[in-house]
RNA sequence: GGCUCCAUGGUCAAGCGGUUAAGACAUCGCCCUUUCACGGCGGUAACACGGGUUCGAUUCCCGUUGGAGUCACCA
């Protein structure tokens, strides 16, 4: 059995969308799980849409997500170069088209923009839709030397019969066919001498042993053209699996507009790279049993490409955030610290036991970006509405609020051990003397220190942080607002 | 519009001829609790429609409808 080769192929053109992503991902895994290799190549053939930075984009994501590559630009495996442009210098691509131009499976065009403009007749939803009419096949081959000679910008064109079928097998959609009559004859080498996708793709995927193509379902119209391809070359196809679309809410393809479609968007917005790995995981695949949370290693074990689905799904943020949060849950306290710093100190100016903070808020947030809205009012105490110290369940009203707030405030003064535990005695003590129910006077007290409607914490848990001096402040402040 | 693909709750999804049609997110309720959250327990909610095939269809076939993708010197 021969060894599985994947291959991610991304452009550099920018961020690193979710889609792309995924598929970055499910080639990883179909080759990991076979104990097979997974290679990165750059398909920068064209320039116009290059970006700059694109490419450590790229580099970074895939080193953040752990999908490791064993062959690259940056690791020869023998197969290279492995950026296309510098595959182009090598002359590969003019090479094979001109073996197709000879075996009459493809040939030169001199066709102009204006001509092609012509051919575009039908407009439908802003598209226009052109087939080319094969006008330059019929030129000979002495007018094709001369045309050549002169200089004349051409390109080369994929020949395509207008009869028959053609037929290629995904492995998870089974045979496709369609009607060659609906199969344009597409450019193999642009004017500018650079390969289209189209046609890198092909060569590049048989040259360098690509044994698996696993890619997004978008490309699943456009394969039949690939096969014709391989059948051309009498090259042996790759296994294909065309992976289910990724969309919005509404269903339609992920794009920029939704806000969450690249992997940096969601970094900035506080996801963790292995939760949103674990989640595009799932987006498209499920594993024999009922179990959601997998590391990368769990999912290459697990992977099993067959189970992939053919169903587009829909890119849930929900679900994300949820998924997300479980991941903080688990997450190593000291790193969990490192991440949530900087949230903590843009809402707490103060001099505060911040690695508290963070354990509070530790099980009760999604995203990071939660956080400052959590425990802002350590900082300072917010307004707030006094109708707030009602609660039906503790039977509080805004005068047994008052009424408790007075009767402590004396008692709070006269404490000096203002750590959670001795604090918790002591309300425990007053309550027990004025035969009151516990949350009938730690209600009160957690609204006037917190001003908060909720918080990450009990009201001794607040006070412990805030201290002495700033507890009492809060308590008058509540004593006051409420008319006392 | 042509072609291609897809179709189980709001969402992700299991199912691969006979099931009380799993599970998760979301939602709702209850419990726990120094509030909220967390956690625990429970509820609401789905096989798009019409024909076949079959003793029996969510499952197989055909059609309808719906949705999506694609139709570039972009990938």
């Amino acid at each position: 059995m021969e060894k599985i080769r994947t291959r991610y192929a991304p452009s550099p053109t920018g961020k690193m969308h979710v889609g792309n992503l995924r598929t970055a991902l499910y080639e990883f895994l179909v080759a990991k799980h076979a104990g097979g290799d997974f290679m990165l190549r750059i398909e920068d053939t064209d320039q116009e849409r290059f970006v700059e930075g694109a490419i450590d984009i790229i580099n970074h994501t895939l080193e953040q997500t752990g999908l490791y590559h064993d062959e690259g630009p940056d690791k020869d495996g023998g197969y290279g170069p492995y950026v296309q442009s510098e595959r182009v210098k090598t002359g590969i691509y003019m090479k094979y088209a001109k073996e197709l131009v000879e075996k009459g499976e493809a040939y030169y065009c001199f066709c102009d923009k204006a001509r092609l403009e012509t051919l575009k007749t039908e407009v439908v939803e802003g598209k226009e839709i052109s087939i080319y009419d094969k006008h330059c096949l019929s030129l000979s081959k002495e007018e094709v030397e001369a045309n050549l000679a002169a200089g004349k910008p051409f390109v080369i064109r994929q020949n395509i019969p207008n009869e028959g079928t053609t037929t290629f097998t995904d492995e998870l959609y089974g045979d496709i066919t369609v009607d060659n009559a609906e199969l344009d004859d597409m450019i193999l080498i642009k004017s500018d001498g650079y390969p289209t996708y189209n046609f890198a793709n092909v060569v590049d995927d048989h040259t360098m042993n690509i044994t698996h193509v696993v890619r997004g379902n978008e490309y699943i119209s456009s394969s039949p053209k690939y096969q014709r391809l391989y059948d051309a070359f009498g090259w042996k196809s790759p296994v294909y699996i065309h992976l289910p679309l990724i969309t919005d809410e509404n269903h339609k393809k992920l794009s920029k507009r939704c806000g969450h479609s690249s992997f940096e968007d969601l970094i900035e917005q506080g996801f963790v790279s292995e939760a949103i790995v674990n989640f595009i995981a799932l987006l498209g695949w499920s594993p024999e049993d009922n179990r959601e949370i997998f590391s990368l290693d769990e999912l290459i074990k697990e992977f099993d490409y067959h189970r992939i689905s053919k169903s587009p799904a829909v890119f849930d943020i929900v679900k994300l955030r949820w998924m997300n949060g479980e991941y903080l849950k688990a997450m190593d306290p000291e790193r969990f610290y490192e991440m949530a710093e900087p949230f903590l100190k843009k809402a707490i100016t103060k001099d505060m036991d911040l690695k508290k903070v963070a354990a509070m808020v530790k099980t009760r947030i999604e995203v990071f970006p939660d956080i400052e809205e959590m425990v802002d009012f350590f900082n300072e105490l917010p307004e707030y509405d006094t109708e707030m110290y009602v609660h039906k369940k503790m039977k509080t009203t805004k005068e047994s609020s008052l009424e408790v707030l007075k009767q402590l405030l004396p008692v709070l003064e006269a404490q000096d051990d203002y750590s959670n535990d001795a604090l918790y005695a002591l309300f425990q003590n007053f309550a027990a003397e004025h035969e009151y129910k516990n949350g009938y006077v730690l209600w009160p007290v957690r609204t006037a220190v917190s001003g908060k409607q909720m918080t990450p914490a009990g009201a001794t848990e607040i006070m412990e942080l805030i201290g002495k001096e700033e507890s009492l402040e809060r308590i008058r402040k509540g004593i006051s607002l409420l008319g006392g």
